[in-house]
DNA sequence: ATTTGAATTGTTATAACATAACGAGACGTG
DNA sequence: CACGTCTCGTTATGTTATAACAATTCAAAT
């Protein structure tokens, strides 16, 4: 697979940097981190990819920037992989739904306003005012499926 | 809120004894800890409870019953608060998908054609094959929002 | 009955994920 | 400068989950 990944990061990042001063060195270096890749990370990945930068970071210092990242709209978590994503659209404020690639490790957000609709009229019906949503399908993406392995 | 417990949990326990003798005193025990509420329970407090039993159990235990039970559709995993909760229909074969109220901690499976057939339809278009469904909306239920607290 | 092998459970240790608590520095405001 | 607030560093600990191996159980097969 190829693909313009500097194009595909530039939405996140500008969105980022629209948030005024609250995004500090530290704050968007573990954004670029995290925005490296398609693939969930483990906290404990982004410290380790921070420490190469020379610092000696402890967890609190990574899971602080990504709460904040997350309050922002900018990462997401998927909870069923205790791992952090990044989100390639901020700039719409939106829930965290997701399919996830078992084979190649992918993530890619769900948009689809069926969904959005079904989801709304089952939260409705059951009576549940809604603030949080944990959708994560995971399966085997149409690439992996079709060539034994992550897409070329 | 008062509903008959005994009655609730029956297919269930029903449903975990027609699998046949795989379902040993240590997994029936641990699906009945899991089953007598309707809130999810960490692995840890299944431990504890178990631990009042008078053996000195440790997690492996727990989690080995648990995969078991899982793996049998008995109980499902609630990855956004890393806990369990005991299948209240585990006659048909599901996945997992819950409404979860933040209030009084009640886990409730949702069942919606609907909403079954945008997941399906979402998936089929991304091109994925589904495996595993980690479907957790997060909110506060009816009677929590009338009441300011769970219902009597 | 004894052997044998698979499944289950016990036990010890450790890995992986996450947060509490406190202090030091930066930074703008009055 | 004095003040409060926000950010980040640091130490320690809490919480969740698994690896690895030993002991036990139990039911076939000989
Ligand atoms: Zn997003
Ligand atoms: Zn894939
Ligand atoms: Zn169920
Ligand atoms: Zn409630």
């Amino acid at each position: 697979m190829s693909h313009d990944h500097a194009a595909c990061m530039a939405p996140s990042l500008k969105a980022a940097e629209n948030l005024g001063a609250k995004l500090t060195p530290l704050r968007r270096r573990v954004l670029e981190i995290v925005l490296a890749g398609h693939t969930p990370m483990g906290a404990y990945d982004v410290l380790a990819t921070l420490a190469r930068d020379g610092g000696k970071p402890a967890p609190p210092t990574v899971y602080r920037a990504l709460d904040f990242l997350q309050a922002q709209g900018l990462v997401h978590r998927i909870d069923s992989r205790n791992a952090f994503v990044a989100c390639f659209a901020p700039e719409r404020s939106h829930q965290s739904r997701f399919f996830l690639c078992r084979a190649c490790g992918r993530a890619s957000e769900i948009e689809d306003a069926a969904l959005d609709a079904a989801l709304a009229a089952a939260a409705k019906r059951a009576g549940l005012t809604v603030e949080r949503e944990t959708i994560e399908i995971t399966g085997v993406c149409a690439e992996c499926a079709s060539s034994h392995g992550p897409a070329a």
